[in-house]
RNA sequence: GGGAGCAUAGCUCAGCUGGGAGAGCACCUGCCUUACAAGCAGGGGGUCACAGGUUCGAACCCUGUUGUUCCCACCA
């Protein structure tokens, strides 16, 4: 087997031959079993649209360490996979593909372009599904779904006629947000801020009376044509007199009153507003309390209508320009001054949102966002970390109506129908024909689709065949754990859980698991138009799905970005490559001979100290994983793998291997009974070359990925023999330490003499310290009487290595002083804090004991030094 | 305007509920010790942002300051 093993891993003979070995056993499909406890992810559906990037590689990853940990724990482990619509991107591709043809939607017509899109996502839909399953993805491919597939459009058509009919859906002429671009309005959510640099015009607005003008200050004054008021602050001193009196919008004839409101703060620019009720929300509200008329000057595509007189046809910003030129050349412009304010644009193509009244549809919010708000914080539903549940709160707790209807095609088209004869709307699961109050024909269905976070809401219920009342749903829901970035958490977190309680009566999970962004190793966002992007799957290309895994998951913690870097994609290669080592020298070591994977009855020293350390471990990563604790499980399993297993006891497993008796046969049981622990503890990590290993070493089972997961077991507590195997360690590392501080190479060997109270340990570990220290002959005794060597102080050893023609006595004697020092220091510290009554009655005792044991061997190794040095005195 | 995060070795970050600070990378030294040079052994390097406070004891808890990042609100 060991000659079939390359000295380099290379993942991609493994990865795609690994991931089929894995469907064609079916072992990602999870069956409703009522002797299992389920437990459920839904995945964050990535958009038909997207390629995977760096986001979805962390958000993915974090997913599958999760699921298959719980898989192997032995729960009923589902993570449903499926993918989102994402109407408005989505059309805006196609739109722009089309365009490539000289196409445009409206010539073609609705059907016509819909079709389109269908096509365009059977093409490209797939993709990053396909790119999923190379980064070792182990969702539930059989229930795979989409936003848009039969039973998510029913679960959509039932939600929107039931918020409906309990009047919580409702259709309203609001002012929204209007995006010229994708020409559709778009939710509070879905606007953006960004500072920029604009102009703030103060503008007269001569008073109808001849006496003089007010002035007042905009940063929009193309919007002047829309105002129909003038407003002041009811207290403000300086304007009462001119409340109910009226002025003359400059460039056209139009009159507009002046009126009183609170909403004007008298210290901000002149204390005079233009209110502009179509074009600003606040104005809009205003214009509400003062029942002011409403006066569009724009069409959808923020070109200036006829109510802006001349300036019709022109584009707003043109028409900005224009008109500031010719109130300058009237007279009517005060002066200019630099601002600067945020400027509100769309998420998806960043063009400035222009405020916009239109009849479109909206959830009363109120009533939903009460029970959930309380189902976080009663803890039904828990953040982690828990600092995000505040973000929710004040999101919740100040929401506005939701604006659902888009003036696009791709998407769920909005169940309601207007009779063109008796004017009755009508709300219906089924398409109608007909209406259903005078029977007319005459009926059109609305032309807007749904927000695609409507359907997303619905996502971990709708997928489980909800409004069906399915066994799916019965035993999946309500899910365990949600995965996704702080940056959705009003798009969608905030959405499924009140979607959740109102239609099921019960929060979608119990856990949502926040992560940060990934980012660049400088820690820029990584972003196209910067172009530091880094593509996971050229990653997976060259290192392997696995080193990009474990390279997301060290030192990931809930809620914190990340940083990705070449340096740590190549460290996390490399250590993939040291358990490839690992293995094939295992390989050479057992391959022909009949092992089996269990413990010996005989263990040595060093197989029961592994056996402790690895307990150690099982039960701290589990502990770790449970609280996703991700990063820090991933560090504990790579210093123990590599540290513990490979650094240390591969090594002193070597001197029994080579010995060839009984004891070489203990150890192979040992080395295989120990990978097959860290393969498994390994393994929602990294994934492949865990599962390739595996299935060369023996084991029992079909595949690593449904096998148990490693478990604390008191019976391989060793905690005497792994401190003793400790004390040999340290004096290892000692004596390794002062030949390498004397540039002694490994194969000039020299006598160890070892003068302890622990005669049992160190002659146990008389063949480790000649293999590891490079000794020729060790000798224990619990005393020596030489002068002319080299002294070496352990907590429990006091080495002499007799190098004489290598000790500079002067530099010796130097060096010891200098660690005299440091012990005589540490002696001091646990020596006042002994002395310290507050200390001795208020420290727990465990942390009194360890003070006490640290002066004694202090004041140990204290003596130790200095006998030495008045030995190196006396030379 | 409101809120949150972060500040620890040259760089990137760990450090869970307070008991005298760790890793990776980088750097320096010596090794091709037959699993691995993508490796092995060793080393240097930190007033844990600053100032107070609580405590027997603070990187960790509290208060304030500074710097930095982000979210929300949106004053025309």
């Amino acid at each position: 087997m060991a000659g079939n093993l390359a000295k380099v891993y290379d993942p991609k003979i493994v990865e795609d031959k690994i991931y089929k070995f894995w469907l064609d056993g079916g072992y990602f499909h999870t069956n409703i079993d009522n002797n299992k406890v389920p437990y459920t992810i839904v995945m964050p559906p990535p958009n038909i649209t997207g390629q995977l990037h760096m986001g979805h590689a962390l958000d993915e990853t974090l997913q599958d360490i999760i699921i298959r940990f719980k898989r192997m724990q032995g729960y009923a482990a589902l993570w449903l996979p499926g993918t989102d619509h994402a109407s408005i991107a989505t059309e805006a591709k196609v739109v722009e593909a089309l365009k490539k043809e000289g196409i445009s939607k409206e010539s073609i017509g609705r059907e016509e372009f819909l079709k389109y899109v269908w096509e365009w996502k059977q093409k490209y839909g797939d993709r990053i599904v396909e790119q999923l399953k190379k980064l070792g993805c182990s969702c539930d491919w059989d229930r795979e779904r989409f936003t848009m597939d039969e039973g998510c459009a029913n679960a959509v058509k039932e939600v929107f006629v039931r918020l409906y009919e309990k009047g919580l859906i409702y259709r309203g002429e609001r002012i929204i947000n209007w995006c010229p671009n994708c020409k559709t309005s778009i939710s509070d959510a879905e606007v953006e801020f960004f500072e920029h640099n604009g102009s703030f015009w103060y503008i007269k607005y001569p008073l109808v009376d001849g006496n003089g003008y007010l002035e007042i200050a905009t940063t929009r004054p193309e919007t002047m044509f829309g105002d129909t008021a003038l407003a002041v602050n009811p207290n403000d001193d300086r304007y009462k007199q001119y409340v109910g009196k009226s002025v003359k919008l400059p460039l056209s004839e139009r009159e507009i009153p002046i009126i009183a409101d609170d909403y004007v703060e008298q210290d901000f620019g002149t204390g005079v507003v233009k209110i502009t009720p179509a074009h600003d929300p606040n104005d809009f509200e205003v214009g509400l309390r003062h029942k002011l008329p409403i006066i569009n000057v724009m069409e959808s595509n923020a070109v200036m209508n006829s109510n802006a007189g001349k300036y019709k046809g022109l584009d707003r910003y043109d028409a900005r320009k224009q008109i500031v030129k010719d109130l300058e050349k009237l007279g009517y412009l005060i002066k200019v001054e630099p601002i600067k304010h945020n400027v509100s644009s769309c998420y998806r193509c960043s063009q400035v949102v222009e405020p916009r009244i239109s009849e479109q549809w909206f959830v009363k919010m109120k009533p939903l966002a009460e029970p959930a708000i309380k189902s976080v914080k009663n803890g039904e539903v828990k953040f982690i970390p828990n600092r995000f549940s505040k973000v929710y709160y004040n999101w919740m707790e100040n929401i506005k109506d939701w604006c659902i209807s888009r003036q696009l095609w791709w998407g769920h088209r909005i169940p309601a129908y207007y009779c063109s004869d008796c004017d009755e709307v009508i709300v219906s699961r089924d398409q109608i024909d007909r209406c259903t109050k005078c029977g007319s024909y005459n009926i059109k269905q609305d032309e807007d689709t749904l927000d695609t976070w409507f359907s997303s809401a619905l996502w971990p219920f709708s997928t489980l065949g909800w409004p069906e009342n399915t066994k799916e749903l019965e035993y999946f829901y309500p899910t365990n754990t949600l995965v996704t970035g702080y940056d959705i958490i009003f798009f969608w977190v905030a959405r499924m859980i009140f979607s959740g309680i109102e239609h099921i009566g019960k929060p979608p999970f119990k856990t949502v698991l926040i992560h940060g962004l990934v980012r660049d190793s400088q820690g820029r966002k990584m972003s196209k138009s910067l172009g530091n992007g880094v593509d996971p799957l050229e990653i997976i290309e060259n290192y392997g799905a696995d080193a990009l895994r474990f390279s997301l998951a060290t030192g990931n913690s809930p809620g914190n970005d990340i940083r990705f870097s070449n340096e740590k994609i190549a460290s996390s290669r490399n250590f993939a490559n040291k358990i490839w080592n690992a293995a094939r020298f295992i390989h050479m070591n057992i391959d022909g001979c009949d092992v089996k994977n269990e413990l010996p009855e005989n263990l040595e020293i060093e197989d029961k100290w592994i056996i402790n350390e690895l307990n150690k471990v099982i039960k701290e990563v589990t502990d770790n994983i449970e609280h996703f604790e991700l990063g820090i499980a991933v560090q504990k399993l790579y210093d123990f793998i590599w540290d513990y297993f490979c650094d240390w006891y591969i090594e002193l497993a070597k001197i029994r291997l080579m010995s060839n008796t009984d004891s070489s046969k203990d150890v192979r049981q040992v080395l295989v009974w120990t990978i097959d622990k860290i393969l498994k503890l390994l393994h929602p990590f990294m994934p492949y070359i865990t599962e390739e290993i595996w299935q060369t070493m023996p084991h029992d089972g079909s595949a690593l990925m449904i096998s148990k997961y490693p478990r604390y077991n008191e019976s391989y507590l060793y905690d005497k023999e792994s401190e003793e195997m400790k004390n040999i360690m340290s004096a290892i590392k000692a004596i390794r330490n002062r030949r390498a501080e004397m540039n002694v190479p490994p194969s000039k060997k020299a006598k160890v003499y070892i003068a302890t109270k622990l005669l049992e340990t160190f002659n146990n570990g008389k063949s480790f310290i000649s293999r590891l220290a490079y000794a020729s002959n060790v000798e224990i005794a619990e005393d020596f009487n030489l002068l002319d060597a080299v002294n070496i102080i352990t907590d429990t050893a006091k080495i002499y290595i007799p190098m004489n023609e290598l000790i500079d006595v002067k530099s010796e004697i130097t060096r010891l002083n200098k660690e005299l020092e440091i012990a005589k220091k540490e002696f001091k510290l646990a020596d006042n804090k002994l002395n310290n009554q507050g200390f001795l009655s208020k420290a727990p005792e465990n942390v009194i004991k360890s003070t006490k044991d640290t002066l004694l061997t202090m004041k140990e190794k204290i003596g130790l030094i200095e006998s030495s040095i008045e030995k190196l005195n006396n030379m």
